[in-house]
DNA sequence: CCTCCTATATATAAGAT
DNA sequence: TATCTTATATATAGGAG
């Protein structure tokens, strides 16, 4: 688009290549803008320049919405659905290890904005590992034996995750978006789902 | 960039915002390719369309690169540093805890029930950073107009989030059950939950 | 939803400041 | 490094299949 046609390589001149990151970053930040308003869509995006510098746009109202929509994505996955259930097993465990190492320090210390683009990356993260995920899912066949074992292990964790829900007002809310994620058609959660709904 | 100029704006027609959608998404992700190559830099693109399905480009050889330089990028920053560092520090025990699980293998090579873990850890640790965030949003101090603001476009997304989700019966329960868990002090949330808890 | 077509609008490589 | 200029390469709107 310029001057004369440029092969699609990693551009050797260190003093061409950074011309061309800063005039080709802001127009694609600009086309994912428009994208983004022209059909109404969410859009993340995330660029880190060689030297360690961030950019990125979002769409993003709140993450929420579109994780809401990536969760959406993948319960329509029919063939996924029935393994998500392996995600269950350790989430309690994980979630309070990664809590533990969180909440004390200073996660509480970032600033608002400092968190949406922890957000944003940690969502970009995680759709990543999440449509590898489903490719694998794909590919895999487990055994009935496996998956019963695996939700026997489900129902203790989540059991765990009840308990901890019930200490913590402040994370209800993002536990249950979290493990709406990951319990899709699970028979057996229903009984205890019922529990919540028609409490004595 | 056609036969004609257009402007910047939400397509009303649904018709050509579907077909500008199509079009644009592929040039978007070509263009991201591209940078990525010609610059040699790390990009992670992530786009919801409207109806949930995903598109996603990712030069990304391997997360754990992308999370490398992410904690590298807020270890550089002088003046957050020393609000980031403790966070940064959290996070790269995370990234270590992950590597340490997954030994020498690359995120290509993983397994199932490690990328799940993955997964895990990353769900959690935003789930930690939207809590926080909530909890900033309450206490910061908003003006009314703010607030009015946030309370509409929340509701909107909750909108959304129940229009999806009454499309799935096996979700409502537990939607239930998250929006139960805040009652609390979301006013604006009550009536909703009364119609999620009793439906038709 | 694609692909192909064509006329135009945009993006951008070089060069200059 | 940021901006402006200009020639050219690309992207894409609208239409047809």
């Amino acid at each position: 688009m310029g001057r004369r046609k440029v092969e699609i390589k990693r551009i050797e001149d260190k003093n061409r290549r950074q011309i061309a990151f800063s005039k080709r970053r802001s127009g694609l930040i600009k086309k994912a803008r428009e994208l983004s308003v022209l059909c109404d869509v969410e859009i993340a995006l995330v660029v880190f320049s060689s030297r360690g510098r961030l950019y990125e746009f979002s769409s993003g109202d709140s993450l929420v919405k579109i994780l809401g929509r990536y969760s959406g994505h993948y319960e329509q996955e029919p063939e996924a659905s029935k393994y998500h259930n392996k995600a269950v097993l350790s989430f309690a465990e994980v979630l309070h290890i990664v809590q533990s190492q969180l909440e004390e320090s200073t996660i509480e210390q970032l600033s608002l904005r400092d968190l949406e683009k922890l957000e944003i990356q940690l969502a970009a993260t995680l759709s990543g590992t999440r449509a590898r995920k489903s490719q694998l899912v794909r590919e895999t066949i487990l055994t009935r034996q496996e998956k019963e074992k695996l939700l026997k292990a489900e129902n203790e964790g989540l059991e765990r995750e009840i308990a901890e829900m019930e200490k913590n007002e402040d994370y209800r809310r993002e536990m249950a978006i979290a493990l709406m994620s990951n319990t899709e058609n699970s028979g057996h959660l229903r009984q205890r789902q019922t529990l919540m709904l028609l409490p004595p």
